[in-house]
DNA sequence: GTCTATAGTTCGATAGAC
DNA sequence: GTCTATCGAACTATAGAC
């Protein structure tokens, strides 16, 4: 059997590739993931992205255009899946209960991006860091991205604080979104500086642990200011 | 009189010219924090920074050596001015009453920094930037300058939190520092984003309302720990 | 201490074969 | 879709005159 045309052959061979690899599209993407990520947007090569990715340099190009697509192109990944997520966390929570627990809602705030891209560990992976960077810069590429990719659902966060914790004008609920995530960047980034500064006992590469502090203090907070 | 020789005139003339001008090593050091407040150490060029400094582009390397010792000298000249500061506002407080306010030790930790190097206006000066960027990278120079330049005053801190808020381990005294200090970050960046999501209310421009807002928030989130 | 001129490297991007 | 080869621009840093 399957001796007709070599086109048809071909055809039946696709499929039965085993890693699916129908371009490099997305190993160009996982590792401009991991060299953002290393070394931030400027710091980062075209070259040192084409070795890790094992691609010619010009391949990426056809692919992406030019740096900065590519860098979009990584960040629209990541944030649509992360973000979606988040929104279906928020509206199971607002489901189950028309007053869910502000613990509940921060949480929902940061799980989705800890958990996305990494590997096996406990760690946050390398997109994380890049989030931080971003979320972190005034710079106009930066913040394009932020409003582009975070703002919305950043507005849906905002509602459902002030829904939670009617006390909260809209103002202080904008205030306390922005503080929230400002303390979640501090465990996107994974300095390391923590464990410098208590001696091993406090590990920024711990992802839970991070959370079950951050999230009590977020909300400890957030009710300060209601 | 005056006309016995040109060397003595030229030193009597030193001390008369208006800006006190011994060298340009302090306006090549303040065109330097312009240029990577807005681009970055791995944006920014020398070429930049020679330009709006006005002097040849090998006068930095003549006072400086490379662009890694500018940053260095450039984050040292602001650090070393703020944490003797912040140092002193620390002191004074615990000068005053063995038992202070939580809410003064925490705007002790923000105030010299955004009043360092700015000009005339209500907002935190371009250094603040340098700072959140450093202070959310966990690239390896960013790393030792935070290491060499703030974990000392920062123990300095840790120590305080856990001296007036006694039910803090000490590990949750550096988590409440490091969040402190990530939220802190949301306000040195300055990237605009809360007057995006809050249709122009919440300005992170004007370092005076986000004080307002970030202590209460802070010592909230803190005595939520303890 | 400050300059001009330039060496030497690295980068983003493109042309063109397959 | 992927490659090799390379162009032209930008960068850091240095040499050497003043």
């Amino acid at each position: 059997m399957a001796t007709s045309t070599t086109t048809r052959s071909e055809e039946a061979q696709k499929d039965l590739d085993q890693p699916r690899r129908e371009s490099r599209f997305g190993s160009i993407l996982d590792a401009a993931e991991l060299v953002f990520a290393e070394s931030g947007y400027d710091g980062a090569s075209m070259r040192e992205i084409a070795s890790k990715a094992d691609v010619a340099q010009a391949l990426i190009h056809y692919h992406f255009k030019n740096k900065a697509q590519l860098f979009e192109a990584m960040v629209a990944r990541r944030s649509s899946s992360i973000n979606d997520d988040r929104a279906e966390l928020l509206d199971r929570l607002f489901e189950k209960s028309s007053h869910p627990d502000l613990e509940d809602i921060v949480e929902a705030l940061f799980r989705p991006t800890i958990e996305a891209g990494r590997t096996s560990t406990n760690n946050a992976g390398p997109y994380a860091r890049i989030l931080a960077s971003v979320a972190n810069s005034a710079g106009a590429r930066d913040q394009e991205l932020a409003k582009k990719y975070y703002d919305p659902i950043a507005l849906k966060y905002i509602d459902a604080l002030q829904r939670v914790q009617p006390g909260l004008s809209r103002a202080d609920a904008v205030w306390a979104y922005m503080f929230a995530i400002g303390v979640g960047m501090t465990m996107m980034a994974q300095t390391g500086r923590p464990k410098r500064l208590s001696d091993g006992a406090c590990d920024d590469g711990d992802a839970e642990e991070m959370l079950g502090r951050i999230v009590p203090f977020i909300c400890g907070g957030i009710r300060a200011l209601a």
